[in-house]
DNA sequence: AACTATTTATAAGA
DNA sequence: TTCTTATAAATAGTT
């Protein structure tokens, strides 16, 4: 990819083949962590060098949660979990729902503040201004952007900070 | 890595978060595959999306035939179960947060419904109020870490949610 | 889905 | 190997 292209062909030059292994496989471990650091995104890569040497990445947890998980993706009547196991993606898999549910309510919060309504709704809650803060996210509103286009789903909030002295306001158990 | 540096930390906008994760899935993939072939290499790739959708790449044969070769590399014995307690209870723990989080959601709802705030608030859209649903969300106060103890910042949002007729489910990972 | 301005990755050379 | 650097690729923000 640089100083001129090469074919898309196994390097004959063993030099050459084993110079480039070292480094794309470099690049490749480093773009799979940058993807799941991003994206929130469990990744494992495995890679057998022609002459056998191995490599591994596994983000997230270690590579043998990943093949379970794996195994449960593909081959799902293979009967070789464990029970802990199990338990373990069953708890994994209830995080996952949970955080979806909190998704569901950053998107809509990226909506209302976005433009779908401004501050002036708050004028009736005026006089609590003297220790309020109205935070704004900033996304963009259109259907469709961010429901996907399938849903015509509008969402408004409206986000009161209030900053107390003490730790907890009396009619908020908040902790 | 165009149009300006991007941080290395999840990508808190969800629709940014999907357009990076399609993209970056498709260059990792690619990396792999030209990996394979220039340095006759064997290589695997999954990734589980953080919504649960699961991609693939095996090079040169199966995923299968690839895990197998992974267990007999390097996963000969099992690991102890210590180890695998800890994972459980660190799971745990983060589903006790995540609820938390949504018991706070619940809390804010029935307060600010119920008398902190009504939805008279709202006069403005009332042309809105159809179908709709009301949910509350928490977020992160200035002073500390997400959902820690030394808040002194609540926050209460009002959502609406108005569904349209042609709902449809969305799909993330679509492509 | 396309389009670019930029950032990254990297092939070749030192 | 490791560093350098010219260039190819990938991709973030935008349309």
């Amino acid at each position: 990819m640089a100083r001129g292209k090469i074919q898309m062909k196994r390097i004959e030059n063993p030099v050459h083949r084993q110079v480039t292994f070292c480094k794309r496989r470099a690049g490749l471990l480093k773009k799979a962590k940058e993807l799941s650091v991003l994206c929130d995104a469990e990744i494992g890569v495995f890679i057998f060098s022609s002459r056998g040497k191995f490599y591994e990445l596994a983000t997230k947890g270690s590579m043998q949660d990943l093949i379970e998980r794996y195994i449960k993706c593909s081959w799902s009547g293979v009967q070789t979990q464990q029970p802990r196991d199990k338990q373990i993606m069953d708890l994994k898999e209830e995080i996952s729902r949970l955080k979806r549910e909190i998704d569901v309510l950053q998107r809509g919060l990226r909506y209302i503040s976005g433009g779908g309504a401004s501050t002036t709704t708050f004028d009736g809650l005026n006089d609590l201004e003297k220790h309020l803060e109205v935070y704004v996210y900033q996304i963009r509103s259109t259907k469709g952007s961010i429901f996907g286009s399938s849903w015509n789903v509008l969402i408004f909030m409206i986000v009161i900070i209030w900053f107390g002295i003490d730790s907890r306001p009396s009619s908020w158990d908040g902790g």
